[in-house]
DNA sequence: TCAATACTTCTGCACAGGCCGAAACAAATT
DNA sequence: AATTTGTTTCGGCCTGTGCAGAAGTATTGA
């Protein structure tokens, strides 16, 4: 007599959770994130936001990419963001309306710190640089420097890190621009020339880069060409 | 640095209890369903049903009615609805599929009780045709009985019920027609007449009534002329 | 190989919230 | 007025679940 369970009401309670919510609410704008970075939006320690990630992804609201040591999350799909988003706007309908603009994004989609190198709209227009120009080209395993490519570092003052253990050169996905970036020594090297020379300024306590004036003169037409 | 709290997560708060979503299962459909139904579509009591309703009016998803000493409830609008969809489908959309047709929600539209008269498709022809002849008119309280309609109860062997203080007949909405059927002691009294006379068969555990096939025959075009 | 970083699992704690029984309140019928 | 029926409030119990601390696993970088 008593009807079963609705099954939307295993849905909801995933995204009843304040943590959880806070964390869904950060991946709205579609981009990928990882567990520590949802830790910190929803303002619990990381091993509180694992079990709630797992929960989400348990329950298909998220989405898990591993890539390394990390677990880069996002939506499932845009029928989760809608179903947020009809929750969204009975919750907010009769608020003053006009959230869900994000400026605080911005920034980040331009030019971040992606764990030592360059991310966003200027590491991805890097590594179409650097491959458009012949200075990097694809090898069996990862990215290779070619001669060109060394006497354009040169031309900088950087020396070609030597080659190691850990990969000197190689693409990684820019969840803010859906597509490759450059990581590796020598991205890392790059970003760390581009500060020293005052190119790029980083933030203190986000990942986000700012464009200084000199850089904006002479990084931003370097990349582009 | 933590962010606010997204004021989606108190709607989905509010749908994740199972009993709740029972209630707002129930009423998916746009009718309206009294408090004591909801707590048995829900499976509680009535007291827990009363609370769980209050939480669901405070988050503004239902909207209440007063209609005497009864309560009812149904969806506050078309965009609550939509969120419920939006939750169920991304709830559903692994499994095999089609629910949310109800076929078990069809005899109830047909004809049922309500409180002791007659509602639904059947209900609201029947006050169409008591006006359309004449055995029914409004007066400045409620609806009077017209000598026609006193000679009419006569040859169905109904002797019309002596004014009292409760009222003779009046209207009453219709959730499933959204229209007036009637309601008042008259209703009451014709109703039973269906029943006895064997043209609707009330249903054990439900307010369906279904229609005999002497009913059919007999019951269905009287109300049709 | 060793250290650092990112994430996960385990455990115990504590708070929130749903439930029922009992009793009160309100409306309608007698 | 008295009774019946529908709904609400109060009090106490109890389960569910989110949290952090500590310890464990995995991957990367030197």
């Amino acid at each position: 007599m008593p009807s079963p369970e609705p099954r939307f009401s295993r849905i909801a309670a995933a995204i009843a959770d304040p943590s959880r919510a806070r964390m869904l609410a950060a991946l709205l704008g579609g981009e990928h994130r990882s567990a520590g970075e949802l830790a910190t939006s929803a303002g619990i320690t990381p091993q509180a936001a694992s079990t709630q990630l797992a929960h989400l992804v348990d329950a298909a609201l998220v989405a898990v990419r591993q890539q390394g040591r990390h677990k880069y999350f996002a939506l499932a799909d845009g029928d989760v963001a809608h179903a947020l988003e009809a929750l969204a706007f009975i919750a907010e309908r009769d608020t003053v309306s006009t959230r869900w603009e994000r400026p605080a994004y911005r920034p980040l989609k331009c030019a971040r710190r992606c764990y030592g190198h360059l991310a966003g709209e200027l590491g991805v227009a890097q590594l179409d640089m650097l491959m458009r120009c012949g200075y990097l080209q694809p090898s069996e395993k990862g990215l290779q420097l070619t001669n060109t490519g060394s006497m354009w570092l040169a031309t900088l003052g950087i020396t070609p890190p030597a080659q190691t253990t850990s990969r000197l050169a190689y693409p990684c996905m820019d969840w803010s621009e859906r597509k490759d970036h450059l990581a590796g020594t020598l991205a890392r090297a790059l970003l760390t020339h581009y500060l020293q020379t005052g190119w790029l300024r980083a933030d203190v306590d986000s990942r986000a880069l700012s464009i200084t004036p000199l850089g904006e003169r002479e990084l931003v037409p370097m990349l582009a060409g």
